[in-house]
RNA sequence: GCGCCCGUAGCUCAGAGGAUAGAGCGCUGGCCUGCGGAGCCAGAGGUCGCAGGUUCAAAUCCUGCCGGGCGUACCA
C-alpha cells in the first residue's frame, strides 16, 4: 500500500507537470512477472489520446521522467506499460513502518465513528447447528472482524425465529418423542423433525414429567414449546462456543410482534400503496417494481409471514441507527433479499444501508462421502462434533478459504491432516517457526532491543525484499476482503506470505550471521506480526509452539 | 418454463479488461545429519464449458447454447 502510494504520487507529479487533468486515474498493479517490475502502471494507454502519441512513446517519456527519482532503482517502459523497480531502501521503509506500527499495522480509519451490524447464523432453534451453519458462522464472524480492522464498531447479531409454524412442528415432534418413550405409538407429525436429538430430550422429559401430557392440547403445546426452545438454544450455544463465535445481540421474533413493529411496518407499506388484497391475503406489490413475484405479507388467516416480519426487523435496524447492515445468508434467500430490499426502498431507506453477503452451500467430501444434509430429516453433521474432530482453527479456516459465492467442498481428509499439506497448519507453522527462532535468539541474546531501529541494509536478497513487499500489501488485502465480503483473499494472502517464508527459512540462516542477524530478525518479526494479525482476524490461533 | 449463482490443471480453488493464466493437493525426478526441520528444489500437466460478438487488448464485458446448484410456498 505504501509502495503503491509511492508510484501513484510519483506518476501524479509527472502528469501534473504535463498538465494532465487530475481526473485521469492512475492504475497501479503488481505485475505477474518479476521482470516487469515491483509495480507497474498502464496509465500510458489512457494518456495516449490526450498526448496525441502512441502508448509506447508516452510510456517511454513517463519512464524517463520517473527514472531519476530516488525511490526507484530503475523505471522501464515496455510497450505501453511503465515498470517500476524500487531501491531496497524504499522497501526497507515499509518493514520499518510495520514494526513501528506493531499491532496497529493494517488497522484502518474509514469506520471511525461508524457502526456496522452483522447479522448471521440466525438459524431457527429447531436443532443443533450443522456444518451447513458453520460456513455462515465463520463468514459472519470474520466479516465483522474485518470491519473492526477498518475502524468500525461492530455489532454481531443473531435473529431468533422463535415463533411460527416451524416452532409448532418442533414442539409437536418433541411431544411425539416423549409419548413414544412412554409406550404410545405417536407418529412424528407431517413435516416434523426426525432427529435423534429430540428423542433424547423426549426421554428426559418423560423421566421428569411422567405421563402428565397424554394429549396434544394447549397446555402441552406451551409446555413442550418452551422446553424445545430452551433445549435448542442450549445446543446452539454449545455449537457456537465450539467455534468461538459470540454474539452481542440476540433479537427474538416474538419481541418484534410485541413491540408492534410488524403491524407498524405493514401500515407504512400500506401508506405507500405497496400492498394489495387478493384471495383474502395481503400482498406486496413487487412485480410492479420489476421483481419476479409478489410475496404474501399477511395470510388469509390474519397471521404475518416471514417476509413481513423480516421487513419489520430491518426497519428496526434502521431506527437503531446503524450506518451499515450486513446480512450473511445462504443462496436460498436471494428472492427474500430482493423483497426486503424493495420494501426498504419503498419506505425511503437509503440505498446501501443493507448489504447481503450471500454464500453457497457446503458439501462434505472424504470418508463420509458427499451427502446432502437435512436438519428436518435428522441427517447432518453437528458443528460441535466436527470441531471436536478437526479442531476449531481448521473448521473456521476451511469455511472462509473459498469465495462465499462458490460452492464449497469440505475436504474432510485434508481437514484432518495435520501436516503442512493442510493450509491452516502451513500458515500457523510459519508463525511458530518464527517464534521458535526468536526463542533461540533470546537464548544467545541476539534479539535487538529496538527492532524498528535496526539497520535493514543487509536485507538485499531477492527473497527478503519480496517478503517485505508482501507485507506491504496487508492493509489493502484487509480492506478489500472487508468491502467485498471476501475473507478468502486474506487466506490466500497468508498462504502466499507463508509460501515465501518457508523456503527462505530452509535456506537462510538467521542466527550467528553478524550484522545480517538483527536485520533478518526484524524481517521475521514483521512476517510474524502480519501472520498473527491475519490469523486473528480469521479467528484462528497463531501458536508460538506447535 | 422463469430468475439468480457457478463451469479455469487429474482434484479443490484463486484470478472479474492488460504483458507468457496462478496456488495447494496429487503425479514425476532430484536433494536434506549441523542449529530452529509437521523439510527443500525442479518438472510435467490448460483449446479458461461451447459458439458468436465488442475491444489495440477478453478467463474477465455482451448474446445464445450446454452442464451443475439454489430459488420460483398463504415455509422459515
Amino acid at each position: 500500500m505504501r509502495l503503491e502510494a509511492l508510484v501513484r504520487t510519483a506518476v501524479g507529479e509527472v502528469l501534473s507537470s504535463w498538465s494532465v487533468p487530475t481526473s485521469v486515474a492512475i492504475p497501479v498493479e503488481r505485475p505477474a512477472r518479476p521482470e516487469h517490475g515491483d509495480l507497474s502502471t498502464r496509465v500510458a494507454f489512457a494518456l495516449s489520446r490526450l498526448r496525441d502519441a502512441p502508448p509506447p512513446q508516452v510510456a517511454a517519456e513517463l519512464a524517463a521522467a520517473l527514472a531519476s527519482r530516488e525511490e526507484f532503482q530503475s523505471v522501464e517502459a515496455a510497450g505501453g506499460f511503465v515498470n517500476c523497480f524500487f531501491r531496497p531502501g524504499a522497501v526497507h521503509a515499509v518493514l520499518r513502518q510495520a514494526l513501528a506500527d506493531g499491532a496497529r499495522y493494517g488497522h484502518g480509519e474509514e469506520g471511525r465513528g461508524r457502526t456496522v451490524q452483522v447479522e448471521f447464523v440466525s438459524s431457527n432453534p429447531t436443532g443443533p447447528l450443522t456444518i451447513g451453519h458453520l460456513r455462515q458462522a465463520a463468514l459472519g464472524d470474520v466479516v465483522a472482524s474485518l470491519y473492526s480492522e477498518l475502524g468500525w464498531r461492530c455489532v454481531r447479531e443473531y435473529y431468533l425465529n422463535d415463533e411460527g409454524r416451524q416452532m409448532e412442528l418442533l414442539a409437536q415432534s418433541l411431544w411425539a418423542r416423549y409419548r413414544q418413550v412412554l409406550g404410545a405409538a405417536e407418529p412424528i407429525p407431517e413435516g416434523g423433525y426426525h432427529g435423534d436429538y429430540l428423542a433424547a430430550i423426549g426421554e428426559e422429559l418423560a423421566g421428569a414429567w411422567g405421563d402428565a401430557y397424554p394429549v396434544w392440547d394447549e397446555v402441552a403445546r406451551a409446555r413442550f414449546r418452551d422446553a424445545a426452545v430452551t433445549r435448542m438454544m442450549e445446543m446452539i450455544h454449545e455449537d457456537l462456543d465450539a467455534i468461538g463465535v459470540r454474539f452481542d445481540v440476540w433479537t427474538k421474533e416474538g419481541e418484534l410482534h410485541r413491540r408492534g413493529l410488524v403491524q407498524e411496518a405493514l401500515e407504512e407499506l400500506k401508506k405507500r400503496n405497496a400492498v394489495y388484497e387478493k384471495d383474502g391475503a395481503l400482498w406486496l406489490a413487487s412485480t410492479a417494481h420489476g421483481l419476479a413475484r409478489d410475496p404474501v405479507l399477511v395470510r388469509s388467516d390474519g397471521t404475518p409471514t416471514y417476509t413481513l416480519v423480516d421487513i419489520a426487523y430491518h426497519l428496526d435496524k434502521v431506527r437503531r441507527g446503524f450506518d451499515l447492515v450486513v446480512d450473511v445468508q445462504g443462496a436460498d434467500h436471494v428472492d427474500e433479499q430482493r423483497q426486503v430490499q424493495l420494501a426498504l426502498k419503498l419506505l425511503g431507506v437509503r440505498e446501501g444501508f443493507l448489504r447481503y453477503c450471500l454464500h453457497q452451500f457446503v458439501t462434505l467430501k472424504g470418508e463420509r462421502g458427499i451427502q446432502r444434509m437435512s436438519t428436518r430429516a435428522g441427517r447432518f453433521l453437528r458443528l460441535k462434533d466436527l470441531v471436536a474432530e478437526v479442531g476449531r482453527d481448521v473448521a473456521r479456516y476451511f469455511m472462509v478459504m473459498r469465495k462465499p459465492g462458490s460452492h464449497l467442498v469440505f475436504d474432510y481428509d485434508l481437514a484432518r491432516n495435520t501436516s503442512m499439506e493442510n493450509p491452516v497448519y502451513y500458515v500457523q507453522y510459519a508463525h511458530t517457526r518464527i517464534a521458535s527462532v526468536f526463542r533461540e535468539a533470546e537464548k544467545v541474546g541476539a534479539v535487538p532491543a529496538d527492532l524498528p531501529g535496526v539497520d535493514l541494509s543487509p536485507l538485499d536478497d531477492r527473497r527478503e525484499l519480496d517478503m517485505i513487499k508482501e507485507l506491504d500489501r496487508f492493509p489493502e488485502v484487509v480492506r478489500s476482503a472487508a468491502h467485498e465480503f471476501a475473507p478468502h483473499h486474506l487466506c490466500e494472502y497468508l498462504e502466499g506470505l507463508s509460501g515465501l517464508f518457508h523456503p527462505y527459512y530452509a535456506h537462510v540462516r538467521v542466527l550467528g550471521q553478524g550484522p545480517a542477524t538483527p536485520a533478518r530478525l526484524a524481517l521475521l518479526a514483521g512476517v510474524k506480526l502480519v501472520l498473527g494479525r491475519g490469523l486473528a482476524i480469521l479467528g484462528v490461533s497463531a501458536p508460538e509452539a506447535m
